[in-house]
DNA sequence: TTGTATGCGTTATCAA
DNA sequence: TTGATAACGCATACAA
């Protein structure tokens, strides 16, 4: 009578299947996994008897005996920035292909956030892969000991394994495109970033230094990253450089928002002032005229850096891979 | 000197660090977990050899020994779609907010995909959470036993928690608009959908009726949820009634994609052809005029799912719950 | 076909 | 401060 009141709060386990079912919790466990050796009829009795106390195994203890399932931890600055969904897409793809689970972590761009969600998630993951903010020297006291492949940050200590963007050679492209077109007054819109914050901006200067444009440290906007930043970012440059006729910008997202203010402003885009994206989103393709950008594969970025883990995971760091953006030439140039 | 070699590819374990360091499992757990009762120096030394070992603790003995961390996995059709990576964020936030963690899982839009991968993921987590096109029926073999959460599909055999969509006092409020308007000519572009197929179209004909419109199944077209079946749907219906003058899209990446149709056919937005879009996607902003449309919050939607999952897994079944959207009038109507 | 005994890696209890 | 011992829930030899 007290039998099935008493339960509280404990978790069903196989035991407690068997002794309800009058068997074994070895018969128990046969039935459940459904490995032949056992009595049609009891199995299905055991089933019944499982199913009615509500038994679920636990991942734990199976994950005991048999350790097969590979979790990994992708950490993303942000899930609703267009540019991660695809490659959050990339790394589930490449996961999935080999029977990995992944568990999605947003740091919301909060630095001192992104080290306590390394901690705990590293606790609960085989290994982490995803964007850091942070040094090597930084990471290891949060991370230690987990294998790790960053996204988009120059190699450090090179303890990590690590997926580079080419982000120089896009610039240099975008803006060598920009000059074949005429332009000599470029004003450049970039992010606040975590990463490599300098790298950026230097290659556009020194690009234009050995073109002998007329251009200097007062061209270039951090702008936060977003459409509004970039909206902020064009009205400022232009105000600042009214000779200004092309800009680059280090994101679409930023493009764009420097595109839409242009068109409050009543600036006619390419004809008053060409602009180029960096990232190849889908909402360059939503303006008229459509972005010009610098396309990156960020499905493939995610594919890369899962391989890269894969590689960890085998025992073997493997050496930094680079992924290289391509210019699409559209409309806005 | 066989010690270090030897390894093979075995797990270090607490034992291993102890044996290493010449002190009990215990003491090794002890200074891992930097609970005091321990000589600082031992704990040193300990903490060395770990590292020296690449020790990492096993996450499936410890959630053996104190099952408290929670576990979710979240199931979508797509996580480039601009709709989900909104609801997904919602998702992962309100689970951070309980310090749960969110294995996320995409279906790819492939239905039999949805149960392998229902049966899989249901076995590494405590609870799921999602779009799930199949009936209560269809998934019970899959999910037996798992809690289930689903969005945006009717109440079946009512075992589940709902999180509902009202795309019924969607499509009313967004045809009302029109009519009010005064538009009589009213096309609706509908998507292939798993869950409820046809709810939204009757309502849009019963509405329809309600208000005498000279509209039938012949005012309704499927398209596939992309950009590009928008498209389709723009040019089919136009081509079918010429006398159309407005139309409702069931999301918004279809309606920008017959926006774009009708300025790719030099077809006058919205003096030719008025347009209402369904979910409030933030690409709705960037065509000009920007995109009338019924908004949803859908990172509240992936809150409320993650809410219904809370009650389920402390043990009662919450009444589904229901998301209404509310009409955003912009550019195209 | 079924049951018994053992071990997986960890933490907790209690005695030393 | 430290160490032996006992769980935790499961699967797998091996014996019955």
């Amino acid at each position: 009578m007290a039998e099935k009141t008493a339960g509280a709060d404990k978790r069903v386990t196989l035991r407690d299947v068997a002794r309800a079912a009058g068997v074994s919790h070895q018969t128990v466990s046969r039935a459940i996994n459904g490995k032949g050796e056992i009595d049609p009829e009891t199995q299905r009795r055991v089933l019944d008897v499982a199913r009615e106390l509500r038994y679920r195994p636990s991942r734990f203890g199976r994950g005991l005996v048999r350790p097969d399932v590979v979790t990994i931890g992708l950490v993303v600055p942000d899930v609703v920035n267009p540019f991660y969904p695809e490659f959050i897409a990339g790394v589930i793809e490449a996961a999935g292909a080999r029977d990995w689970q992944v568990v999605v972590a947003s740091t919301e761009g909060n630095r001192p956030r992104e080290l306590t969600l390394l901690r705990s998630l590293g606790q609960q993951v085989d290994a982490l892969v995803g964007y850091f903010s942070h040094t090597d020297a930084e990471l290891e006291p949060y991370v230690a000991g987990v294998p790790l492949a960053i996204v988009d940050r120059a190699p450090d200590t090179g303890i990590h394994a690590v997926v580079r963007i080419d982000s120089e050679a896009g610039i240099r492209a975008g803006l060598e495109h920009l000059i074949s077109r005429g332009h000599r007054h470029i004003g450049m819109i970039d992010c606040v970033s975590y990463c490599d914050p300098a790298v950026r901006s230097r290659t556009f200067l020194d690009v234009s230094r050995a073109h002998r444009l007329p251009i200097d440290d007062n061209w270039v906007f951090v702008a936060e990253e977003s459409m509004a930043g970039g909206g902020i970012a064009f009205e400022t440059l232009r105000t600042r450089h009214p000779a200004m006729t092309a800009m680059i910008a280090f994101n679409d997202l930023v493009a764009v928002g420097a595109f839409q203010a242009a068109r409050r402003l009543g600036v006619a885009i390419p004809a008053e002032c060409a602009i180029v994206g960096f990232d190849g989103l889908s909402i360059g393709e939503l303006i008229e005229p459509p972005l010009t950008t610098l396309h990156l594969d960020k499905r493939r970025l995610g594919e890369l850096a899962v391989a890269q883990l894969d590689q960890l995971l085998a025992g073997e760091l493997p050496p930094p891979v680079v992924l290289s953006p391509h210019l699409l030439v559209r409309g806005t140039t």
